[in-house]
DNA sequence: CGGGGTCTTCATCGTTTCTTCATACTTGTC
DNA sequence: GACAAGTATGAAGAAACGATGAAGACCCCG
């Protein structure tokens, strides 16, 4: 699980990495409005944590900025306390929460958690082709039939439907499905071998390619 | 469970969400009349928390247009304080309750409870293959014939049924069934052996399997 | 205190699933 | 067109997972 805090207040910034670290989140930072757009529009994240005032580039106006360019990442924002009309400013322009300064850990903790959760059952089908994956049935279907997909797989499918549309690394791939137990180290080919199969059980043979090869890259679902 | 909530005041808004997520409801929004109206007409939810005061449509044209379309899930209405006309309008038009604003959330969880309990013996049987349970009697019949299940048993298909359709996860599972005393650390297989148990009592020999294993995941119910 | 039913633990088994490895194929580059 | 790096493939052993039967712990009732 990524997250990006886009944050300008450098100690709060040191906490909240330390902590979300803590739970095993990885995460990227940034403490200014410009940086922090680009690197909300350039990479993937789970989770953006989104603080309002900010220099050059305010929160309100990446949050309108990313959600133009199609990135519905989920964004926690954080505002100081008492700015209501922030609040709503921010709902209506497409935050799923917001949290008023100063906050605890554990409650921040507790939203992220609600959050996480909220985003895979809000839009649980997703499609390509004739495939189409439930994560709620935890289910695939080919021409409405259904396949019988291992939990490797069926995670690693997930995932590339999750970033539908763009290339996802063979790094992050395996760091979301193996999570722990990715070891970056381990040059086997164990990622490759769960792709074959599952193109061999999803692929429909006179379609164009479902899963596609980014060549030094990763693979990726393309929309259709 | 799903909630669908419509309501303007953004900010209260998001506190039912928090509140009823944290109650495990699964929730879904919407700020005015006509999308309200619109989600309403389209999709399953289980209970309504409807606002009367709205932009575009108001709630109680909402409740009229649902009613006259079938729809007849339970509908809490949010009133401001003192509106006796509205109450009594509403609940001629179909509403099942409601409640003044503004209220207390252990008042509102209330309410949704008694709701869901009225609305569960209203309607109390489900059904998968030739089995029928039924949650007031707390009875199970196979082909008609009643079997004699344990309190865990029951409990077990019970949550089962209650989330028809889905994969339950065993941590879900277990969490429902041994409530506080659930220890997420112990391994021990006591989930699976009650598993067994229910489906010697439970299964008929030559239909599909009533209670199937999501591998890595938990078990689930298909609807039929 | 005893006895029935119920719940949990344990050891073991059979499958499914995962990983590894050897080898073959593709793609881009010089 | 040859080379290297990257990717695909089939097969096989290893590991994980769930299913099972049986035994002991527990609990409530009289």
């Amino acid at each position: 699980m990524n997250i990006l805090i886009i944050e300008d207040d450098k100690e709060l910034l040191t906490n909240l990495r330390r902590s979300l670290e803590e739970e095993r989140y990885r995460v990227e930072t940034a403490t200014d409005g410009r940086t922090g757009l680009e690197k909300g529009l350039s990479e993937l994240h789970d989770l953006i944590l989104l603080d309002i005032m900010l220099p050059e580039i305010n929160g309100l106006d990446i949050l309108r900025e990313m959600r133009a360019d199609g990135i519905n990442t989920p964004v926690l924002m954080l505002t100081a306390r008492g700015d209501i009309q922030d609040k709503i400013h921010g709902l209506d322009l497409g935050a799923d929460d917001y949290l008023a300064k100063p906050f605890s850990v554990p409650e921040l903790l507790a939203r992220i958690r609600a959050l996480m959760r909220r985003q895979t059952e809000k839009n649980p089908l997703m499609q390509a082709g004739s495939i189409v994956l439930d994560t709620v049935k935890r289910l695939v279907l080919k021409d409405g039939e259904p396949v019988t997909l291992t939990p490797k797989e069926f995670s690693i499918l997930e995932f590339l439907f999750y970033n539908q549309g763009r290339a996802v690394s063979r790094f992050h791939l395996a760091e979301h499905v193996w999570g722990d137990e990715f070891d970056p180290f381990n040059m086997s080919n164990f990622l490759d071998v769960h792709i074959k199969n599952l193109r061999k059980k999803i692929q429909v043979a006179d379609e164009p390619l479902i899963i596609e090869t980014i060549r030094a890259v990763g693979y990726s679902i393309k929309h259709r």
